[in-house]
RNA sequence: GCGGGUGUGGCGAAAUUGGCAGACGCAUCAGACUUAGGAUCUGAAGCCGCGAGGCAUGGGGGUUCGAGUCCCUCCACCCGCACCA
């Protein structure tokens, strides 16, 4: 009987369908465990072998934990909403929910192939309005909150409006406009369209203005990534930065109970370490710098802001830089210099904040107008370099050369005078931005060491009423609206300028079937154009992708409830998600937006928990390993004859290698005239050219040459010089897994051949999930032989069943019990390609041991079910139904419920040790010692032993490193 | 520019706590069984060297009886980004 993984595959996966063996309820009496993959966007390109690593990973877990004795929630669901979808409709004039329906059938089916054990009962997608109504719902709630800074939690705007009508704001100042004071008097004296400007100001979902890469020739908004050289990726036309209505998140808000979080979450050191560098929290001060009267056409009394993170380097500050989006400088401008600034400001524009960002050139104008320095009144410059952002601090910085690298390379450019401020520490050369100089050419600094001086600043800035301590974060708040059709409406009426809620009972707010994806008028999104939509003054934008992804994690817990996103009884049971497996690229994105709506809901007391994920596993990236055939082309061609102008003509890859290695082509040329006729062939020189070819005709580095020639029909013909084996050999480059490069292989494929446990299997036995690798499909081989000798132990090809029911020696029960642990372990730190290992040392083992003993067998199955369910539960059902258990197939339990064996101490241990021996450090042979030797008479045993002796000749020992259990060293 | 990651045989990798570097597999080679082999089994193999032995974990330096693992320094590649004052 041999292994059939096609059928057996087909029959338990329709058979576990119908026993629902995967369904999971919210009620047991066993603990919970929540696994979870990150949401998919399902593209319509399908699934590559990339894709299903995590989640092959977290199935296995999954299954490991389950045989472990707990009730494990593994959903998995859809991200729908996206832009492919509504880029497709725009193209095809298909609609995104009929494309979108497409792709999650095609996925699915995929996804059903590998046999996962997801509870499908649970299936969200985003783009229900089942589902969205409750993204809606949570919006609301956010709109309906502040941030309570007193309490560092989430608000109802109800109780803030009670605190304006007893003592106004002056206990809660504005985050979205800092100068705000009003009493509780003028509150009350406020229309209704003033209070709820101001109310805006508080809100966490709040509405504002912010800029978008506008493009006016395709009269929409572009991503950063759509923008290339300040053009359209997509026809090049030009792009500018334009103000619009945008809806926001005060995720900044947040910012602290954010890093807090982080202390309390096990995810990567190196993932928090993005997380907080992303928050960006940094202390320092806020400082005016008055404009001097007279320098510029302003007011006088003009006042600029500056943030700075070194108030001790203030008299080190050479020169201001303003952004060139800051709001004073076409006040502050002189007459003389606002043609330079306003050509600056021009070439600014016109790039992206990307560019910007990559930009290394020092760029920047001389305002013309001067500052007054806080302290000695000194004249300092402002200059306007777009190195500042509007969007950091106050948009304005003030230069320290000599100890900023920036500063430093920008007054050399513009040969603005240096100032040192910290003797020897500054070489002239480089910036130094050490905190440890004592201070100089700094007035009342002077002598203090620089981080002392930090405070004396900030305390005699505020004492003077001149600048004040401030603590700023590098993040800011969320854009979270999108000018474009295929999201979220936002549950939101415009009257008179004012933004009102939609009532709850209203929900969901659909979105409108619509036929024109293009645009509204003026950047407004695809819903401007609907006129019903218009009549009702509904918001037109919609929300962006992250809105479903920041919450689908409760959905999952209780999926089918319509009156609540999440009833308190499921959230209470299921709680965090105990282990979430996804890669790096959400590291700033969806979780910390998923972060900080998780804090939101548990503060207005709707979940219990305010982190969402306990713990975090980051799969690595599946990269394409590519294949290369080279093309030889001639030189010269008008000489060459006709025939082999218009052959293709590919030469294998190591012949290049050799020929450049040498410097010579002759052996080539003399090859390409074997092959064509002599008379035939006359041309100058030959140059090869690489192309890629389908990685699915390449056997390892071998060409198919026959499926080569079937690929494209213009290859039919082709020509090849093979290596003197009759190989052809291509050259091989790893690079991105996509479409163009012919590099991308289709797990389907690969189920089809060796079946889904061999898959599974391989995808682990590649490496760590953690660490990014290329593909190869050659080695796949070695793990489906695995499985072909593991179905050798039960059944012989001749014989037929083999297994029997003898006692295990001990010898097989050590082999048994060694792996029991192994395997546990392994799987427990999610180090599956040593588990995969460790099978099949196992099963060579057992198999050099000739075992065949249901005892160990049985066990081993157990122990594989999670790696490589269908033929784990195909052969534990035949060891279960056979004649001598009297069990029919009715009665077989599957192996999906069994219980993860113990691994029993007591087969494991031994007494002897095999001690490498090392003589200063180099091993020089092995010992068979008892574990429990002292010293002495390990020194006995070795210092007699005769390999030893023979180094030791005439040398002293010096030493004698005995480490029990360890190994044996000794020092001459 | 900033931030994060990774470098070990021909290839994917292992070495969990500073203790036999290269487990397990792919490819390769030799052999067995076979009408046949892209099935299966047995064996060899890091590199240099006939050998004794020497050299080897990106390069250089250090700590240690002992370093892939710890410290310093340099290099290469990959990923992310909002020039963050």
């Amino acid at each position: 009987m041999e292994y059939k993984f096609r059928d057996i595959e087909k029959k338990w996966q329709t058979k576990w369908i119908e026993e629902q063996v995967y369904k999971v309820s919210n009620q047991s009496a066993k603990p919970k465990y929540y696994v979870l993959d990150m949401f998919p966007y399902p593209s319509g390109a399908g699934l590559h072998v990339g894709h299903p690593l995590g989640y092959i990973a977290s199935d296995i877990y999954a299954r490991f934990k389950r045989l472990k004795g707990f009730n494990v929630l593994h959903p998995m669901g859809y991200d729908a909403f996206g832009l492919p979808a509504e880029q497709y409709a725009l193209e095809h004039g298909i609609h995104p929910s009929v494309s979108t329906e497409q792709n999650i059938h095609n996925f699915r089916k995929q996804l059903d192939n590998i046999g996962f054990s997801f509870d499908w009962d649970r299936e969200v997608r985003t783009s229900q309005p089942g589902y969205y109504k409750w993204t809606q719902w949570i919006f609301l709630q956010l709109f309906n909150s502040f941030f309570d800074r007193r309490n560092q939690r989430t608000a109802k705007i109800g109780s803030l409006i009670k605190i304006f009508e007893n003592e106004g704001n002056k206990n809660y100042p504005s985050p979205g406009d800092t100068v705000l004071r009003f009493s509780e008097k003028d509150w009350v004296g406020f229309d209704e369209k003033q209070q709820q400007e101001i109310l805006m100001n508080y809100r966490v979902a709040y509405c504002g203005y912010g800029e978008v890469n506008w493009c006016e020739a395709l009269g929409t908004v572009l991503a950063n990534d759509e923008v290339v050289n300040g053009v359209s990726e997509r026809g090049g036309y030009p792009v500018v930065r334009k103000k619009l209505r945008q809806w926001y998140l005060r995720i900044t808000e947040y910012a602290d109970r954010l890093i807090e979080g982080l202390e309390r979450i096990d995810f990567s050191e190196a993932m928090k370490e993005m997380q907080s560098n992303w928050i960006g929290k940094s202390y320092g001060a806020e400082i005016d710098f008055r404009l001097s009267p007279g320098s510029s056409p302003g007011p006088d009394g003009l006042v600029l802001k500056v943030y700075t993170t070194r108030p001790d380097t203030i008299f080190g500050s050479d020169f201001l830089v303003i952004a060139p989006e800051h709001e004073l400088l076409q006040q502050i401008t002189s007459v003389e210099q606002k043609a330079a600034v306003e050509g600056y400001i021009a070439h600014v524009k016109s790039r992206s904040e990307r560019e910007r960002i990559a930009e290394k050139k020092i760029t920047g104008c001389f305002t013309g107008a001067f500052a007054l320095h806080p302290f000695n009144q000194k004249q300092i410059p402002i200059w306007v370099s777009e190195y500042v952002l509007a969007g950091y601090g106050t948009g304005a910085i003030m230069a320290v050369p000599c100890g900023d690298e920036r500063d430093f390379r920008f007054a050399k450019y513009f040969n603005i005078p240096i100032t040192n401020i910290i003797g020897k520490y500054y070489n002239g050369e480089e910036a130094n931005p050490t905190k440890d100089a004592i201070l100089e050419n700094s007035d009342f600094l002077n002598g203090m060491v620089m981080r002392d001086a930090i405070e004396v600043v900030i305390s005699r800035l505020e004492s003077l009423g001149v600048g004040s301590r401030k603590i700023n974060y590098r993040m800011r708040d969320a854009a979270f609206s999108r000018q474009r059709y295929w999201g979220e409406p936002f549950p939101i009426v415009w009257k008179d300028a004012i933004a009102y809620p939609l009532d709850e009972k209203d929900l969901p707010l659909e979105l409108p079937l619509i036929e024109n994806y293009r645009p509204g008028p003026e950047g407004e999104g695809p819903l401007a154009n609907v006129e019903s939509w218009k009549a009702r003054k509904l918001e037109t934008n919609t929300m962006p992708g992250y809105a479903g992804s920041s919450w689908y994690f409760l959905r999952y817990m209780d999926p089918h409830n319509d009156r609540e996103f999440c009833s308190r009884e499921a959230s209470d049971y299921w709680g965090q998600v105990d282990l979430y497996i996804g890669g790096t690229e959400h590291a700033v994105g969806h979780l910390l937006y998923s972060r900080m709506w998780t804090k939101a809901l548990h503060d207005l007391g709707y979940i219990s928990h305010d982190e969402p994920f306990k713990k975090l596993v980051n799969q690595g990236m599946i990269q394409g390993s590519s294949r290369l055939v080279y093309r030889v082309d001639f030189q010269g061609e008008e000489n060459i004859h006709e025939k082999i102008k218009n052959t293709p003509l590919f030469i294998s890859y190591p012949l290049i290698e050799k020929a450049s290695a040498l410097g010579s082509n002759e052996t080539i040329i003399r090859k390409i005239k074997d092959i064509f006729h002599p008379g035939l062939v006359e041309f100058n020189g030959i140059t090869f050219h690489p192309l890629h070819v389908d990685v699915n005709i390449v056997n390892g580095v071998e060409l198919d040459i026959g499926a080569f020639k079937k690929w494209k029909p213009e290859y039919t013909n082709a020509f090849f010089i093979l290596e003197d084996d009759g190989k052809y050999i291509c050259d091989v480059e790893v690079e991105k897994m996509s479409k163009s490069k012919y590099n991308t292989v289709n797990p389907d494929d690969l189920i089809n051949r060796y079946g889904a446990d061999t898959f599974r299997m391989y995808e682990m036995f590649l490496g760590p999930v953690e660490q990014s690798k290329p593909w190869d499909t050659k080695g796949i081989e070695g793990v489906h032989r695995f499985l072909k000798k593991l179905w050798r132990l039960f059944y012989d090809e001749q014989k037929g069943k083999i297994w029997n029911n003898d006692k295990a020696t001990d010898a097989e029960l050590k082999v048994l019990h060694k792996t029991i642990k192994k395997i546990e372990e392994d799987t427990e730190r999610f180090s599956f390609n040593t588990g995969v290992s460790s099978f099949m040392i196992c099963v060579n083992e057992l198999y050099d041991l000739k075992c065949h003993k249901r005892e160990v067998l049985e066990k081993l199955l157990i122990l594989l079910a999670p790696y490589a369910p269908h033929i784990c539960e195909e052969l534990n059902w035949h060891l279960q139904t056979s004649s001598e258990t009297g069990q029919t197939s009715r009665e077989r339990p599957s192996i999906l419920s069994s219980t993860f064996p113990k691994a029993e101490e007591k087969y494991l241990i031994e007494s002897l040790k095999n001690y490498p021996v090392a003589i200063n450090g180099k091993t020089r042979t092995e010992l068979k010692i008892a574990l429990d030797a002292t010293q002495q008479q390990v020194e006995e045993i070795v210092l007699t032993d005769l390999t030893v002796k023979k180094w030791l000749e005439g040398k002293q020992v010096k030493k004698l490193i005995y480490v029990s259990c360890k190994m044996i060293n000794i020092v001459l």
